[in-house]
DNA sequence: ACGTCAAAAAAGATGCATCAAGTATCTTAT
DNA sequence: ATAAGATACTTGATGCATCTTTTTTGACGT
C-alpha cells in the first residue's frame, strides 16, 4: 500500500517556508530576532495566512521559538544543546559516509570535487555568504549520494537551528571548514567507509571548533558523549 | 540573549496536534487513511483554523503527505524508506543508550524496570494499545535519562512516521519486543555504555523484524547499511 | 534621570467567507 | 441502457475581521 511520491504543491506557505529557511541557513536571522507575521506578510505580498502557515512549520522545527504567545524570536542555542546537536551530526553524518563510499560513483566525487573548489574560490574572494553555503552543500551531498533522504531532512533541520549561530564563527576558523573535506572525497575515492566516516567526523568536530567557542566558553571538550 | 525555555503555550493547535500525534503513535490511523480539516474541525469543535495548523506540522514531520492538492493522507512507508529509520534509530538510540548508562541513577532504573513490569502486564493481558505505548515509553526513556532533548525529538518525529506500520505487527512479534528489553536494563545497572547500545541495537534490528516482514518482503538484510 | 503605571498600539489566535480546483452526481441525447 | 457533458458538491488555500493579551509608549511622580 501507499508509496506516495511527494509532489510539492507549490502552495505560498512552502515558498515562505522555503525563503525563511534559506535566510536561516545562510545567517541572515541573528539569534534573538524577532518576527513579525504582518511585516513579513508585507514582504512576501501575501496575507497573513501562508506566513502563519510557513512560522508554524519552524516552529515545530525549533528553528524559531515562542518566547511568550505575542513573541515569535529566532531560537537561542545553549552550549550543551549545541554539543548534542554535534554529536547526533557525528552519529549520522558518520553513518551517511559510510553508505556514500560504498556507493559513490565517479560523477559523485567529480560533484564534490567541483564543490571543494568552488569552495576555495569563494575563501579565497572572501565571500562569507558562498563559503557558508558550499560548506553544507557539502555536508549534503553524502545523503544524498548514499541514498538516505530521512537522514537529510534531520541533518537540514538541525542546520536550521544552528545557522543563526555559524555565520559569525565562520571566517573565524579560516581554512579549517575546507581542509577537513579533503580526506573525506579520498576516502569516497578509495570506497573506504571506515575512513570516509572517520573524515566526516574529523570536519564536525576540529572544523566545527570556533563555533563551539563562540557559543560556549570555549572549554575543552570533557563531554562523555561524542 | 538566548536560551529561551520552549514554554508550551498551549494553543488549539498544539492541543489538536498532541491529540493526533498520539493517535498515529498509537497506531489508530492506517497508511493511506484520509484527513479532512472540516471534519477533523468538528470533532474537535474548533474552526477550521488550528486543525489546519496542527496538519501543517504534521505535514512538516513527514507523517502525513499531500497526494494531491485537496488530499490529505496518512503517509505510506516504503521498505527502503523504513530500513533507512531503522538504520538512523540504530546510531541515535545507541548514542542515547551509551550516555544514559554513563549517568543512570537508580532511580532512573527503577522507574525502566517499572515500565518492565507494567509491559510484562500487558502483553498477559493482551492490551496490544498498552503494550505499544509501554515499548515506546521504554525507548524514549534512553534519550531522556541521557538528557539528550534534540535527540528525543528526532525520535519522536521517526515514531511518528512508524506508528500507522506497526500496530499491526506487534502482536505479530510476541514477546520478541520486550525480551531484548532487559539486557538494555542490565547493561544500565552496570554503567556499561557499549553493552548498553548493542542491547538497544538488538532490539531495534531483532525486536523490529516482524515490521520489516509485514512492510517489504521479509527478505534478509543485505543492506550495508545497519 | 529613573522607575512606575496606565492608556494606546501591536500582535498572534481564532473563526469565517470566499476561491479555485477537483470529484461526484445528474441529465440528456443517442 | 449507456456515455458524454453539465451541474452541484467537496475541499484545501487564501484573505480578512475580530478578539484577547501583550508590548510599547509616554506621562507622571519621585
Amino acid at each position: 500500500m501507499a508509496e506516495f511520491t511527494t509532489l510539492e504543491h507549490e502552495n505560498l506557505n512552502s515558498v515562505v517556508y522555503g525563503a525563511l529557511c534559506d535566510a536561516l541557513m545562510q545567517g541572515r536571522f541573528q539569534p534573538g530576532d524577532r518576527l513579525k507575521i504582518r511585516d513579513l506578510a508585507e514582504q512576501f505580498g501575501t496575507s497573513v495566512t501562508p506566513i502563519r502557515d510557513a512560522i508554524l512549520r519552524l516552529a515545530n522545527d525549533e528553528a524559531i521559538a515562542f518566547r511568550s504567545p505575542r513573541d515569535i524570536r529566532i531560537a537561542g542555542l545553549s552550549e550543551n544543546r549545541y554539543r548534542e546537536i554535534r554529536a547526533i551530526r557525528v552519529r549520522l553524518e558518520g553513518l551517511a559516509a559510510e553508505t556514500a563510499a560504498q556507493v559513490a560513483t565517479s560523477a559523485d566525487i567529480q560533484a564534490m570535487e567541483q564543490i571543494l573548489l568552488e569552495n576555495e574560490a569563494a575563501i579565497k574572494d572572501g565571500d562569507r555568504l558562498k563559503g557558508t553555503q558550499l560548506n553544507q552543500a557539502f555536508h549534503f551531498m553524502l545523503p544524498r549520494i548514499a541514498g538516505l533522504p530521512v537522514l537529510t531532512t534531520i541533518l537540514r533541520r538541525l542546520w536550521l537551528q544552528m545557522g543563526p549561530h555559524i555565520s559569525d564563527a565562520y571566517l573565524a576558523g579560516g581554512r579549517a571548514m575546507i581542509d577537513h573535506h579533503y580526506p573525506v572525497v579520498e576516502a569516497l575515492k578509495r570506497h573506504d567507509p571506515t575512513a570516509a566516516s572517520m573524515a566526516i567526523v574529523d570536519d564536525i568536530l576540529l572544523g566545527g571548533k570556533p563555533i563551539l567557542d563562540r557559543i560556549g566558553g570555549g572549554s575543552p571538550d570533557a563531554q562523555p558523549s561524542v
